[in-house]
DNA sequence: GCTTGACTTGGACACTGTCCATTGTACGAT
DNA sequence: ATCGTACAATGGACAGTGTCCAAGTCAAGC
């Protein structure tokens, strides 16, 4: 039993053999599946199981904050059940490898005062892009 | 005549009625359309302008160094035509609101070399996300 | 075991963006 | 000024991602 399933149930999910698969996939250490890919995985231990309920399930886990949204591309949104520890993406602009990584200081504050324009700032969202060391030596 | 249009002009674009409208929609400050929203002030002046030209054009504009390709949201992609000066962008999470704002350092150099993992890091993307004044007061 | 409301399903639909064959045109050459 | 040609514009088909809905199914409490 995965973490994320034990939290889900706390809440008081009504506990299905779909969302068990859901959430079993995302679970692990660096995960940022795709929906598409979370439904291919899924479907391989549970073979009816819908888009739309893969859908509906990974929206819900966002609402309860147990999984984030993560863009790091224009294409698919991609599922983070990494949601507990803040952080940021390091993307290899060649393969779409994605790392989890950490900042020396809050990036928050580093936008003064002077350039808020008068908003409340509550989050901000880093994405480093670069070549991962197999795409810089050519591989 | 707009900047953009005299830089575009500089590099050997073929001057067409289509890609003057599409550099006049993009000139100013503070720009951030998305395609189809330039698709639908173009036409306001070239009716029969195409969407896949639109498309074509601003792609060419990125591909030149002379836009940038803006993503706030996962919806549209947003065309800037402040592509000289690095800066990043303020969002309102309610009404969308975008602003460009600038950093009080290089974001670049807040992510440490042990957290780089042999990644060559050439470029890094912040969005700052919050309610503008408009919004916070229940607007 | 029933009952019931929550959950799942498949498919239609919307939005964004790409592609391509055809038609049109800007611009250098004459 | 006209022409020829390579480059550009067009519109419609198509693909990827995600949402929505009506109908069927099922988990969980009684
Ligand atoms: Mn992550
Ligand atoms: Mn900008
Ligand atoms: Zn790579
Ligand atoms: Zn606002």
């Amino acid at each position: 039993m995965s973490d994320l399933l034990e939290r889900l149930r706390e809440r008081g999910w009504r506990m299905t053999a779909q969302r068990r698969v859901v959430a079993e996939v995302l679970d692990g250490e660096h995960v940022h599946l795709t929906a598409d890919e979370v439904h291919a995985r899924a479907a391989g231990r549970l073979p009816e199981i819908s888009r739309a309920t893969v859908y509906n399930t990974l929206g819900e886990m966002v609402s309860l904050g147990e999984v984030v949204e993560v863009t790091t591309d224009r294409r698919a949104k991609r599922y983070d059940p990494n949601a507990h520890r803040p952080h940021q993406h390091l993307v290899c602009a060649r393969c779409g490898t994605i790392r989890d990584v950490h900042t020396s200081g809050d990036p928050l504050s580093q936008l003064p005062a002077d350039e808020r324009f008068g908003f409340t700032v509550s989050d901000v969202e880093v994405t480093y892009r670069g070549l991962c060391p197999d795409c810089a030596a050519g591989a």
